[in-house]
DNA sequence: ACTTCCGAGCTT
DNA sequence: CCTAAAGCTCGGAAGT
């Protein structure tokens, strides 16, 4: 049973099933839904989960399933070759009928609230928004069955759907995030709070005495031009002031520099502004965007939660009574290659938790230690997802190829396609994006000059990294879309999941059934390979669980 | 005063 | 730095 909800102008919601049509005011909306949920728990189709499901979060209704029309629509035309157009329901439906479609109107996490209440539906008058999306749905019933594997897209589109209702779900719960904790060690490390706009009692005395180390002259130590000038008063001479360059130069300015830019990254990226900010009643609530990077990767808007950095770990803290269930897909890309490839002595190799050690008595047995070689056999991993050739990677590379041929050769197929200029695609159906016109003419003939010749060999080459690196890194992403979507199902009440970072989720749960989350999140992961890869998979995905009161204590 | 770009650094 | 790429955010600096 499939309903189709929207939300029409003036804050008045439409239901649409096969019984007719209903127009209903926000509450009675809520209270219908509440009731169609509990009977059938039918699957809900949304216009955009972004936009619609925050309401039904506030009034405290969750639902199981449903079809996210938006994100449908942007995974459907990706697989059609049309990636970059407009994906939301008014240039859907307009497509549909032959008109020009409207851009997307911001997304409902960055719009102002104010504006974002009084736009109309972006649909022609007269043109009702849950029939619009009655046919839209049916349009990508058909276009669905047109990719290349179906049932594999299907899949896609629940899985992503769902991970719509696990980012706007996970807004609403929040991050736990203790204040009290992350204003203690702002203070022991920058010293007392100061207004806005100012700098710390600790970045002002070492910003005097960077000073003084350059002969008394004042350094602005925020602006990298100033610091490389400075460097050449003394006539040191560097490209540039990063960190891995300072750290090279013998100057007593130097470690000074390093600690004041340490310390002013905390106070300008996660100070007291930021607190202030994104967190509020011991909850950090960002914006996740679900497909917010080509690959299918979630990207975030507002707060940084994907750049949380790791010394703020601390301040994660479960409620008291409550812990945080940490779990992360080990060496989850490597795995993913294994099971797309179906390279048999790389699937062996994946049933121990150190995939890397495996590969490394694989690559060097008898040659050398296996501290020589891990490090050594993940370099040769990493180069062949990543198609990098520093250094030793070529050489170690090329053993790769020898022991793995299967899993090296699916990779490299994957990088001539894109250096072709061809599309590629993941496991479940996501295609990566054509490159553009521009990049067409660069590489698509004979070039006179050598110059020119070697660009055109240059952005072919580089065209092939990404996609080399998409098959690989799209693939993990339907993996923890599906993951999400069976974990989200299996959580025991009131348990919420309240992070997720790529291939890392955290749970927060009474403590008396942590046991059960554990449990829930080995399950999940067993499912999701066999719904992603096959049943017959034979790649094993250690997600190995921590239970922990702060997730600085989680690895 | 406002916009745009760049350098830098954080995560995976 | 070391193996690649993408995305977010900030502050400074340059342009309008």
């Amino acid at each position: 049973m499939q309903v189709i909800v929207a939300r029409e102008d003036e804050g008045v919601f439409v239901v649409l099933d096969s019984s007719g049509r209903r127009a209903l005011p926000e509450a009675g909306f809520v209270e219908y839904l509440t009731r169609v949920e509990r009977a059938d728990a039918p699957r809900w189709v949304f216009p955009s989960v972004d936009r619609l499901y925050p309401v039904l979060l506030r009034a405290g209704l969750r639902i199981s399933r449903c079809h996210d029309l938006s994100l449908t629509e942007g995974l459907l035309l990706a697989a059609e070759g049309r990636a970059g157009q407009p994906k939301a329901l008014p240039a859907a439906w307009a497509r549909l009928h032959g008109l020009e479609p409207p851009p997307d109107e911001p997304s409902a996490a960055d719009a102002q609230p104010a504006l974002f209440e009084t736009r109309g539906s972006g649909l022609p008058a007269g043109v009702g928004v849950a029939e619009a999306a009655r046919e839209v749905l049916a349009d990508q019933d058909r276009r669905m069955k047109r990719v290349e594997h179906p049932e594999r897209f299907r899949l896609l589109a629940a899985a992503e759907s769902a991970s719509a209702l696990v980012a706007a779900e996970m807004r609403a719960d929040g991050l736990p995030w203790r204040a009290d904790v992350h204003d203690a060690l702002l203070t022991e490390l920058l010293g007392p709070r100061v207004p806005a706009g100012q700098r710390p009692k600790k970045l002002v005395e070492l910003a005097a005495r960077i000073s003084e180390a350059f002969g008394g002259k004042a350094v602005n130590p925020d602006s990298p031009q100033t610091i490389v000038r400075a460097f050449g008063r003394e006539g040191i001479s560097i490209p540039s002031a990063r960190a891995h360059v300072l750290r090279k130069v013998d100057h007593p300015a130097v470690p000074l520099l390093i600690e004041y830019r340490e310390l002013a990254r905390l106070h300008s990226a996660n100070g007291w502004a930021w607190l202030d900010e994104w967190v509020a009643e011991g909850r950090f609530r960002p914006a996740w965007v679900v497909g917010g990077v080509v690959s299918g990767r979630w990207a975030s808007s507002g707060g940084g939660a994907l750049q949380i950095p790791k010394t703020l770990r601390v301040c994660v803290r479960a409620d008291p009574g409550w812990k945080l269930v940490v779990a992360d897909a080990a060496q989850l890309e490597p795995r993913v290659l294994a099971a797309l490839s179906g390279d048999r002595r790389l699937a062996e190799a994946s049933a121990s938790t150190d995939l890397y050690a495996r590969l490394s008595e694989a690559m060097f047995a008898g040659t050398m230690s296996a501290e020589e070689g891990r490090p050594r056999a993940k370099i040769a991993m990493l180069s062949a997802m990543y198609g990098g050739t520093a250094g030793e990677a070529a050489s170690l590379l090329a053993l790769l190829r020898q022991r793995f041929p299967d899993a090296v050769s699916y990779v490299e197929h994957a990088a001539q396609a894109g250096e072709r200029g061809e599309r590629v695609r993941s496991r479940l159906g996501r295609v990566s994006p054509a490159p553009s016109e521009a990049w067409r003419a660069l590489t698509g003939g004979a070039n006179d000059d050598s110059a020119t010749e070697s660009r055109a060999r240059q952005a072919a080459r580089n065209w092939g990294r990404f996609t080399r690196n998409f098959v690989v890194q799209a693939s993990a992403a339907d993996f923890t879309a599906v993951l999400l979507a069976t974990l989200r199902r299996k959580l025991p009440e009131p348990a919420q999941l309240v992070f997720f970072q790529h291939d890392e989720v955290i749970v927060h749960t009474p403590g008396q059934l942590a046991a059960q989350v554990e449990a829930a999140i080995a399950e999940s992961v067993a499912e999701s390979t066999a719904l992603t890869f096959g049943p017959a998979c034979p790649v094993h995905f250690p997600m190995p669980a921590a239970t922990v009161t702060t997730y600085a204590d989680a690895k």
